[in-house]
RNA sequence: GCGGUAUUGGUGAAGUGGUUAACACACCGGUUUGUGGCACCGGCACACGUGGGUUCGACUCCCACAUACCGCCCCA
């Protein structure tokens, strides 16, 4: 084994490839009927649209990108996630411009990089799949995205779904909540783990949800979010509430749920599942939430926008298996004889022509191996033709189900097959 | 970036410091000449992740590296 894939890097393979576009087209299919149309960005952008969205303390920017000069010494980097290149696609092309409507509804699939430790649905190049609504601030629009994730998943068949949201609140009422926070823990800093030290400092937010057994201690009587939510902020939230119940969608409110990323407030959502496929463990599929003001921190006007992204590797491990995604094989012609090898040539392009799927052995074996081959690739009917077919003009149909077989005008073999097809 | 476990053929795997690295599946070929799914027979690891070291001798012991998986960080 010479060469390897890089690090946390997957060949996608015939047969895994099926289930990759088995997804995609439910996303398709489902988000059509939102009215959200694809975009597609580069997988590389100025580093410094990373660097602004998602904020500089984020580890996804201190750490994890993979980031390069090229040959004219520009400062790109591999995209970590989707957002912010959609953000910078939004303001370059002035999408916010008075002929389009708004919201404008966009989603996006592929591949994503991070520079990190790779585990089972996890790697350094990921893929994701996503959806931006940019224009509105109304909360039926936050429930609308919450709705048609859900229906993606529930298309794929996704069991035992969660859906766990919360409210950062506007940029006040975050403010507010980040000092109580700061005032909070504070005193408990010798007792918080060395990882929640260094979250005081830079995103206290993100002790709420640590793992350290002592950090749970001390985060169950830290002040929740709920609590310093304004006014506006919390009605919000409220009306929020009673939109989900009017579709009767089941969630819970998860005042310690926060966002790794910088940008979002208000609104935001997780999709959690517990499967085998993740030990049984509660894994996020789907995360996503409400980002006023990126886009003016990408130097566009001041636009509202809403969304989610998915791993689409953690998606894959939920629904595998089950799905029956093989193409049948309608015919594989079987050749005995070089005259038959030479006219076959012509025989697999008139079948396919006509829209058969066919194939046919490129290895000289005998017939019988050939047969074998028919039946492994599950093909419904073998065409046979040799010396005899050839001068007689006909050939050789045999129903692999049935094991039936009859002769045929060899002229008219694809129009004679669909005869028997239609029987 | 930190800690742990693992690494044998196409696949699943067994295995011992010392002549020919089990077994199964898959695949290929054959069981007389143009036919599948069964049965039987046969073939299929110049080789045990890579590179060093210990040893008379290592696939089996030690070290480093690589990769995968698990946990932490973070996140989809």
């Amino acid at each position: 084994m010479r060469y390897q894939k890089p690090k946390g890097t997957m060949d996608i393979l015939p047969g895994e490839s099926s289930k990759w576009q088995y997804v995609e087209n439910v996303a398709k299919n489902v988000f059509d009927r939102y009215r959200f149309s694809e975009i597609r960005t580069p997988i590389f952008e100025s580093y410094e649209v990373f660097e602004r969205s998602s904020g500089d303390t984020s580890d996804i920017v201190s750490k994890e990108m993979y980031d390069f000069k090229d040959k004219g010494d520009r400062h790109l980097a591999l995209r970590p996630e989707g957002t912010a290149g959609v953000v910078r696609a939004y303001v370059e092309n002035k999408l916010y411009g008075p002929e389009h409507v708004k919201p404008y509804k966009v989603w996006y699939k592929g591949p994503m990089f991070r520079y990190e430790r790779p585990q089972s649905g996890r790697q350094r190049q990921f893929h994701q799949i996503g959806v931006e609504a940019f224009g509105s601030d109304s909360p039926e629009l936050d429930v609308e995205i919450i709705t048609m994730g859900l229906a993606f998943l529930n298309e794929l068949g996704i069991k035992n779904l969660k859906v766990a949201i919360n409210t950062l609140g506007d940029p006040e009422s975050r403010a507010n909540y980040h000092q109580a926070l700061v005032d909070y823990f504070t005193p408990f800093k010798d007792q918080l783990s060395d990882d929640s030290k260094i979250r005081l400092e830079k995103n206290p937010l993100r002790i709420l949800d640590s793992k350290d057994k002592n950090d749970k201690e001390i985060v169950k009587d830290a002040p929740s979010i709920l609590d310093y939510l304004n006014d506006a902020s919390s009605k919000r939230f409220e009306y929020l509430k009673s939109l989900l119940d009017d579709l009767d969608i089941n969630y819970e409110v998860d005042p310690t749920m926060v966002r790794g990323l910088d940008y979002y407030n208000h609104t935001i959502f997780e999709f959690m599942v517990t499967d085998p496929a993740f030990n049984n463990k509660e894994i996020t599929v789907l995360a996503g939430g409400r980002y006023n003001g990126l886009v003016e921190e990408l130097g566009g006007p001041e636009t509202p926008g809403i969304g989610f992204g998915l791993g689409v590797e953690r998606l894959l491990l939920l629904i595998d298996d089950q799905l029956d995604l093989t193409t049948d094989l309608d015919v594989y012609l079987v050749t005995i004889g070089e005259k038959a090898e030479k006219a076959s040539v012509k025989i697999l392009a008139g079948l396919r022509a006509a829209g058969f799927s066919a194939d046919k052995d490129y290895l000289s074996r005998k017939t019988k191996a050939q047969f074998k081959s028919a039946n492994n690739l599950n093909a419904k009917y073998t065409v046979t033709i040799g010396d005899n077919e050839l001068e007689n003009d006909t050939a050789n149909v045999k129903n692999m189900a049935t094991g039936e077989e009859h002769p045929v005008s060899l002229a008219n073999l694809a129009a004679e097959l669909k005869g028997i097809e239609e029987k």
